[in-house]
RNA sequence: GUGGGUGUAGCUCAGCUGGUAGAGCGCUAGGUUGUGGUCCUAGAUGUCGCGGGUUCAAGUCCCGUCACUCACCCCA
């Protein structure tokens, strides 16, 4: 082998690409019928795009950006999340002047350079929905329905949603004081005593054993809301209760961009090797403000395409069903008078809305039979000198092995009536 | 960035204490001069990841290196 496919990336391949187009699919269904418009921004962006609206203490930000100079000696940057370029890609166009909110959905490929592993790669894929400019506990629900839809909508059992809320502007400074107050008293390692001045939320979230016993008593956001965001927060659950999501409350759920406020939420799965989170999202009501825009406040959610197929997987989801069938019909023909006939023929069939193909490189009658097999077509057309001597060719039913001669002329409308088309 | 595991045919892998490569699947062809899915037979493809070392001899041992993979950190 000498090229491979960049460290940390993959391609997808038959049978499995169909699944991540299925996914994507029926992840974005609901939003689509919740009224949310299709939206395209660049692969890539003005690096200051994510510097301000990620944030610069993230490790998205510090260490996980593929940043790069264009010929004209702007910084850009692949994309490492939807949301930064929904919300610029707004706020440039003026979506925001019109009725709030703008809902919107996107769907596409995300970068970050990390080290790769079992559902963790450089190159990945988000579908996502925002609902911007408009505070209504309402659209954060309405948001977390779509999405615990669009995986029920999958078949997936085993997605588990975590919901908590990260106050406002308000009462989250109290809350990061007291916070960054306990933390300092515990025994931690230098990297996790840094980011307890920049960011202590995410201290939260760590997984060593070692450094979860210490946060046994740690302080909880939910201790410290205002009143404004305590209400605002209940609303959003009840809302929930009421539409039959199940949830679980917990407070230690940060996440992992500097811009959400209140609510958060998480949809985690088990199988996905070491990671845990299917997709997530929350409120955002600073973000437009970081990017200059005016107060837009808005929440969203991003879903990982590749990580939903392993959860799929890991879910057994994926028998040898469909999407292996890819035609119904295929073209075995003899000899090279036939080859161009039947090349006609699939053609018209094509044409007149039949899947179909047919047997290419000259293959013998054996081999192409064998092709008219692999492909899960219904139907065989096999095309002779014999037949087209009479015009006719054999149209062989591959499951019971029947075969009739049927005129050339009438194939087409024989092979629709069979296949009900 | 840190640690573990693994690199042998297109794929999944075997190859014990060193004696210069194998299986299954897949593919191609034939058995069936015009019939697939079962069966039988035959055939093709390997710089054994790469480089160096030890040795009469290295897929096998040693060192280095690269890649993949899993995990930590972090996240979708």
């Amino acid at each position: 082998m000498t090229l491979q496919a960049p460290k940390g990336t993959f391609d997808w391949l038959p049978p499995q690409s169909e699944r991540a187009l299925a996914v994507r699919e029926a992840l974005t269904a609901p939003a689509r019928r919740a009224g949310y418009g299709y939206i395209e921004t660049p692969v890539f962006e003005d690096t200051a795009l994510f510097v301000r609206g990620v944030g610069e203490s993230t490790d998205i930000v510090s260490k996980e950006m593929y940043t790069f100079e264009d010929k004209g000696g702007r910084s850009l940057t692949l994309r490492p999340e939807g949301t930064a370029s929904v919300v610029r890609a707004v706020l440039q166009h003026g979506l925001h002047n019109g009725q709030l909110p703008v809902k919107l959905w996107y769907s596409g490929s995300q970068f970050r350079y990390e080290r790769a592993q079992r559902g963790r790669y450089r190159h990945f894929w988000q579908v996502g929905a925002e609902a911007l400019g408009a505070e209504d506990p309402a659209l954060d629900a309405e948001l977390i329905i779509l999405a615990s839809d669009g995986y029920a909508g999958l078949g997936l059992t085993g997605v588990r949603l975590l919901i908590n809320t990260l106050g406002c502007k308000e009462c989250r400074p109290v809350y990061r004081a007291a916070l960054q107050e306990f933390l300092r008293g515990l025994d931690l390692d230098e990297a996790t005593r840094q980011r307890i001045e920049i960011n202590p939320l995410r201290v939260l979230d760590d997984k060593r054993p070692e450094v979860q016993a210490q946060l046994a008593d740690a302080p909880l956001v939910t201790d410290h809301l205002c009143e404004a965001c305590k209400v605002y927060h209940e609303e959003v659950r009840s809302l929930l209760s009421a539409s039959g999501v199940i949830y679980a409350d917990d407070p230690r759920l940060v996440r992992g961009l500097d811009y959400y406020t209140r609510t958060t939420f998480e949809f985690v799965h088990d199988g996905l090797g070491s990671q845990s989170a299917v997709g997530g999202g929350g409120r955002y009501d600073g973000l437009s403000e970081m990017l200059g825009g005016p107060a837009l406040p808005s929440v969203g959610w991003a879903l990982g395409v590749d990580r939903t197929v392993l959860a799929m997987e890991a879910e057994g989801l994926f028998g040898g069903e469909a999407g292996e069938s890819r035609v119904q019909v295929y073209g075995v023909p003899l000899g090279e008078e036939a080859r161009r006939r039947m090349f006609l023929l699939i053609t018209e069939l094509r044409r007149a809305g039949l899947d179909a193909d047919m047997s290419f490189g000259g293959k013998g009658l054996k081999g192409a039979m064998k092709g008219a097999d692999r492909s899960g077509a219904s139907y065989a057309v096999i095309l002779g000198e014999r037949d087209i001597a009479v015009e006719s060719a054999q149209v062989k039913d591959l499951v019971s092995g029947d075969q009739i001669t049927v005129p050339l002329v009438e194939i087409v409308t024989t092979l629709k009536e069979r296949l009900n088309k």
